[in-house]
DNA sequence: CGAAAAATTAGAAACGTTTCCAAGAATAGG
DNA sequence: CCTATTCTTGGAAACGTTTCTAATTTTTCG
């Protein structure tokens, strides 16, 4: 084995290939690069010299000398989340396609993290970035975003400056929700989502209030929680809510994380759905497709979130395009479940 | 805007700080490598010139002359499994503490794109690799790894190499799930689970039959699927077993994946656990905790096995470390929950 | 104060590739 | 067959950093 590693010792350069097929460094370049402009018989002979030396062109020194690295940062706070894996997958499809390679960074939603990764990301390591910040108020992160090196492109996150977006139209999404369980003679509809700082939580609360507005009725302000997309959060606040002397008889849960914080109060407390409680949540998760029920939720087309990320960016990667930023909006549909019913007299 | 990007024009480079510093280039290449051995009022007019054009030495060229990238390969096929991710984040946690990136290359169970991913890492893009391969037996692949120029650390994969691997004892794990639901009372129970060509398929199988022949049982080799950790592979022969004449009182669904499609076959029949069926899965998951249940388990430190595989990996990257291969077995434990009763008479 | 030792620095080579330019070889046209 | 044109090639510069060696400066100490 060892022996092995032995035997490999150093990998062939390009000079060796050139001394090898008899041939200039910058003749084996161009095989490799534009084989058009190089005569057959020559080529032969350097991919010949190339197969038996077995080189590979080293990666660090094209990198170097090309002045890029065929690689996009993706950006984002845990990768746990089967929502930003499957964005991940969806860009990483599209952008291999092209040549290109996906790095990912898991932030753990620590701003010093998040700064550390762009930084790191825009001196050399990627040619552009996908991410998803924690927090777009922040006038930190928005002097970062402006200095940026690399064309970037926006995940769910709207911020004041000329860069390309995909986002989704979570308003719409709640206003249907909501709409939904007030038609089901629901009044106390408690609302759990994400802090307003990111535009999920804003466009959501905006949602969910213009259904009650629409139907001239009160908003429920008591009962919108919009502070994070957390398990514990959802756990946290299902609990209060259900200790309340009068209890919300709908709960949405805008975000899959906030779920499974739901669920587990749900369960806690012995509730049973939909006859004690209704429930609706966003997203498609093993856990919401297949709690029984199941689940009613808020749908997107998470995959096409992703392609769409990967084609922007792929867009100003080609030319130097300097278009105006593009923000794409991708709309939402209400899936019926089962975990919704009438409100109990 | 585009001012902003035009202002910023080239970035500075090492040259061009030291001469605004008036120094060498390198002297400033030490004040960032070996502060310590450069004159304090030298360190301050290098940092001074260096805060002043706002330089960040580019990583591009360090990768080229160092000969290396700080950065680690992980390889897997579907990220969106929520174990992978756990396990990427436990090491990539542990990697960066070290200062190393983790490159996720996401290979949608393809030979080829494992291949090229192997391929790409070790010529430059990653100085070691963590990997759960496919097929353990393909001889291309073991000579893959035979071949391979950096260092590695592969996941609950098994291959006659001197190559280091973090394992999980599935053996020892169905044994005991096994022999619990034997102890209930059931006698056809289906193992639903990796194709043998994979470790986790064989051990699991090992120990499913086991725990048979300990209790001096006959072994039903019919019920034993081993084949795939798919969602449709569980949905597929799950309904098949279902419809048999004698159809199994209990199921092991050895893989995370495998239960969600065991519980879409539960759903579409309308049976009911633990009174029709008792189902045993693996690893915690959210399906499996909030599962009305819930679903009794094998469970595992995931965030351990990173951690593991990461720390492995430092030792190999730390000196030329050339001891012998090391391969670390976690345990496992059977977590009861509710999925599970007496065979129905 | 001066020489030896130690500390610090300048300058250049090197990393492996791409790309530019000019030189050389092949081809076409008359 | 020779010149003009087009193809093809060799050689060197360049990318931005680190690191080595040698030169210079500073410090130490008799």
């Amino acid at each position: 084995m060892s022996d092995n590693r032995a035997t490999a010792k150093k990998p062939a350069t390009i000079r060796d290939v050139a001394t090898s097929a008899g041939v200039s460094v910058g003749t084996v370049s161009r095989c490799l690069n534009a084989p058009a402009t190089v005569r057959p018989q020559t080529l032969e002979k350097v991919r010949a010299a190339i197969a038996r030396l077995e080189f590979r062109p080293d990666s660090r020194a094209q990198n170097m000398r090309r002045r890029n690295t065929m690689t996009v940062g993706f950006v984002v706070d845990d990768i746990t989340n089967p929502l930003h894996a499957e964005t991940f997958m969806a860009a990483d499809a599209e952008m291999r396609a092209k040549g290109y390679s996906l790095y990912l960074v898991n932030t753990n939603g620590q701003a010093t993290e998040e700064a550390a990764a762009i930084d790191m990301l825009q001196h050399g390591r990627a040619d552009g970035v996908i991410m998803t910040l924690n927090n777009e108020t922040d006038p930190r992160t928005r002097q970062r975003l402006t200095d940026l090196r690399i064309p970037s492109v926006l995940l769910d996150r709207d911020i004041p400056l000329e860069i390309d977006a995909v986002l989704t139209d979570h308003a719409a999404g709640l206003l249907q929700a909501a709409q939904y369980l007030i038609g089901l003679g629901h009044r106390r509809i408690a609302l759990l989502t994400a802090s307003e700082d990111i535009r999920p939580g804003r466009e959501r609360v905006r949602g969910f209030v213009e259904a009650f507005t629409r139907n001239g009725l009160p908003v429920p302000r008591d009962l919108i929680r919009a502070r994070s997309l957390s398990v514990d959060f959802g756990l946290r606040e299902t609990t209060t809510l259900l200790q309340q002397a009068a209890p919300p008889t709908a709960i949405i849960a805008a975000g899959n994380r906030i779920l499974v914080g739901v669920l587990k109060a749900v369960q806690q407390r012995g509730l049973r759905m939909p006859q004690d409680l209704s429930l609706i949540s966003c997203d498609q998760t093993d856990l919401a497709l297949l709690y029984p029920g199941p689940i009613t939720l808020v749908d997107r087309d998470i995959r096409e979130i992703g392609r769409t990320a990967a084609q922007l960016l792929l867009e100003r990667l080609g030319q130097s395009a300097t278009g105006p930023a593009q923000r794409i909006i991708v709309p939402t549909r209400l899936i019926l479940g089962g975990s919704c019913g009438p409100v109990a007299v």
